[in-house]
DNA sequence: TGTCATCAATAGACAGGTCAAACCTTTTGC
DNA sequence: GCAAAAGGTTTGACCTGTCTATTGATGACA
């Protein structure tokens, strides 16, 4: 059995939090002693265990309690899925964002200012503390996620046909 | 010249947006008149324009400055750089816990009690072919990358605390 | 001059999740 | 038996960006 200090200690999270998950309705302690204090035992240690799991895929804690409570599989799996799908959202709105920049990036005339060439975005990710491994890299993911976009990109840095296969072909 | 809501609906955005822009030193009226309405003309929508791009890249508003007050070409890129790169650690994230989730809907019993155990989890990674060496490298690699989620996979196995600390700490 | 729209300035709400702090009571340890 | 530690409850801060609400003054129009 263990207080709510320990428990809290235990998954290295405050005090408060599980204070926060017990207002959420989502873990109740055992029992109250005659003092008041909160004990909790394996159950519950378990139960927070989950808690924990579902927290690191970044399910909301208003959605925990249909992967508490409900022992419908299917329905879990339902949730897990949405919330997957969910996060894929989330993503494609930060590639979004992404292909803007760097459509941004490689039509300086916006800014009424020079063109990016291929040495000066080597520079300037140089600058930014980039190695040739996380270029290589940066260009993969690229590739893998917008092909489309890492076409443009490339193609706005007035690069050879031939090299931009070359690093198209990294993916492989 | 355009007063305040003027300016807001050209941009479909709230008068208390535009307010809240130059309350951050990011757009200021070119003047007032006697009785204190604020007057925009076409360097401030030229101004706005601007910032209505940058924010849809997502740039935050505390940064904004940077790309809007320098005129080195070099800062701005490298500005939208950081944030590119920034982005793309947030999709890594979620693609992190994408994979969580397709990893544990595969194998929901990882977070069922008392189902795998520390000697069949090292059976099972010992018959996929891993060395001790392997799993000591994958437990550091998991440790390095996703600590909260390697805390969580120890304590599903049922190990001692003091093992649990043990094997974190191989990562020092 | 009354009425309605619009402006100014300020304050607070909201979202989500966690933590900190304040203040009071109980247990613990020496 | 006193002080530290840890428990209780409750409230607020944090983050970011936008919105709503409030109150009071001004402008336009009939």
């Amino acid at each position: 059995m263990l207080t709510i200090s320990q428990l809290a200690k235990t998954f290295s999270i405050s005090r408060t939090t599980v204070l926060y998950y017990e207002r959420e309705g989502l873990l109740l302690p055992k029992n109250r002693s005659d003092n008041g204090y909160r004990w909790y035992g394996d159950l519950e240690v378990e139960r927070l265990r989950k808690i924990m799991a579902y927290r690191s895929f970044g399910v909301p804690v208003a959605q925990l309690y249909l992967l508490l409570d409900r022992h419908d599989e299917v329905e879990q799996q339902t949730v897990l899925l949405e919330h997957f799908h969910a996060l894929e959202a989330k993503v494609q709105e930060l590639r979004v964002q992404q292909k803007a920049i760097v459509q941004f990036m490689g039509q300086p005339e916006l800014l009424d200012e020079n063109v990016v060439t291929k040495d000066r975005w080597t520079q300037i990710m140089r600058d930014a503390g980039l190695s040739d491994d996380d270029m290589r890299n940066w260009h993969m993911q690229f590739e893998k996620s917008e092909p489309q976009g890492h076409l443009v990109f490339l193609r706005s840095l007035n690069i050879s046909e031939e090299e931009i296969e070359v690093i198209r072909g990294w993916s492989d």
